[in-house]
DNA sequence: CTTGTGTCCTGTAGGC
DNA sequence: TGCCTACAGGACACAA
């Protein structure tokens, strides 16, 4: 599942190929993957617009887009439908000039949530298995959105200005590899507070980012079980674990994210990344804890309805 | 404000 | 073989 690392892998492998393309058309297979607005006002206004860079936020990649305003070359309208496609299951929208957008420029923001992939394709490429949208680029590619769950993403957006749909963009915390993320201020989230530590880690509030796989990870490194009350961490515990979340998504973000025998992640080029060689109790119940000189069998338990997996002999 | 639960969505795995 | 259920997971809505 597409956590930070992955986000940010798949931002830095994206940006070549997208910086600088336009958009010329856009085709929803799956209209109801679009958060905001409308799907027929997402693809209009998408259409004809610039894309100049890829941002990441958490777990949301951002694509940034012109501001659709004077200069903007009119985008071919196409009609034309590609062959093996059934016509009907395929929204095929007539890109057409978008009124222009005051201010800054737009965002294109993507969650991929549990399962979402991005490729960049030949624009004519036969539609992909679980292929929900299709942004038709200048210079003959496209980007396919691909989300076999179908609880993945899309808006856009005046840059900065977060619909309600979008609210957890603006209450989100510092990013955890930035230098903003502190102990202090780990430890004002955590403080006084009953829930177990593991699920207030994966509020993106205090650890933007940070999903199942991390998490577990971080606990782990820090010596913290996932149950404990995140109130009850000592001083000590809570920088180490702070240290910990900084360092597993280094970590992940340098080996490329996780791919597991699931798939549900892998690089926009199909390669699989590798930090699950690094796992030490993410996934791995019922294993034995890969600390030299501990033995102990890595457990698995759930805490506010999320499966989580730690060693009883490194974790406290 | 905090905490817990339900919802979305669909492929996969397991039981019988 | 085939149906059924449980499960996975992130984010949000809502209730207590």
């Amino acid at each position: 599942m597409p956590e930070l690392p992955e986000v940010e892998t798949i931002r830095r492998e994206l940006e070549p190929a997208l910086a600088g393309r336009r958009i010329t058309g856009v085709e929803l297979a799956r209209p109801d993957i679009v958060g905001w607005p409308g799907p027929a006002v997402f693809a209009r206004q998408a259409t004809g617009r610039r894309i100049d860079g890829l941002d990441r936020r958490g777990k949301y990649l951002i694509l940034r887009l012109d501001t659709g305003g004077p200069g903007r070359r009119e985008a071919t309208p196409s009609a034309r439908s590609r062959g093996g496609v059934p016509s009907g299951s395929r929204t095929e929208l007539p890109a057409r000039a978008a009124p222009a957008v005051p201010g800054a420029g737009g965002e294109l923001v993507i969650h991929l949530r549990l399962s979402g992939h991005l490729r960049v394709l030949p624009a004519r490429a036969a539609p992909e298995r679980f292929e929900r949208a299709r942004f038709r680029l200048s210079g003959g590619r496209a980007l396919v959105f691909i989300e076999p769950r179908a609880l993945g993403r899309l808006y856009l957006v005046e840059a900065g200005r977060y619909p309600a749909a979008l609210g957890g963009m603006l209450r989100m915390g510092p990013e955890p590899v930035s230098r903003g993320f502190t102990a202090a201020f780990l430890a004002r989230r955590l403080a006084g507070r009953k829930a177990a530590v593991k699920v207030l880690l994966l509020d993106q509030q205090t650890c933007c980012g940070v999903g199942n796989i991390y998490s577990d990870e971080a606990l782990f490194r820090a010596g913290v079980r996932p149950d404990r009350p995140a109130g009850s961490l000592s001083p000590a515990e809570v920088r180490r674990l702070a240290a910990a979340l900084r360092r597993v998504l280094r970590d992940g973000i340098r080996w490329c994210g996780t791919t597991l025998e699931d798939d549900r992640y892998r690089r926009p080029d199909r390669q699989a990344g590798s930090f699950q060689r690094h796992l030490h109790a993410y996934g791995r119940a019922g294993e034995p804890c890969r600390r030299p000189g501990c033995h102990v069998t890595i457990r698995a338990a759930r805490f506010g309805n999320r499966g989580s997996c730690y060693c009883p002999g490194c974790q406290h």
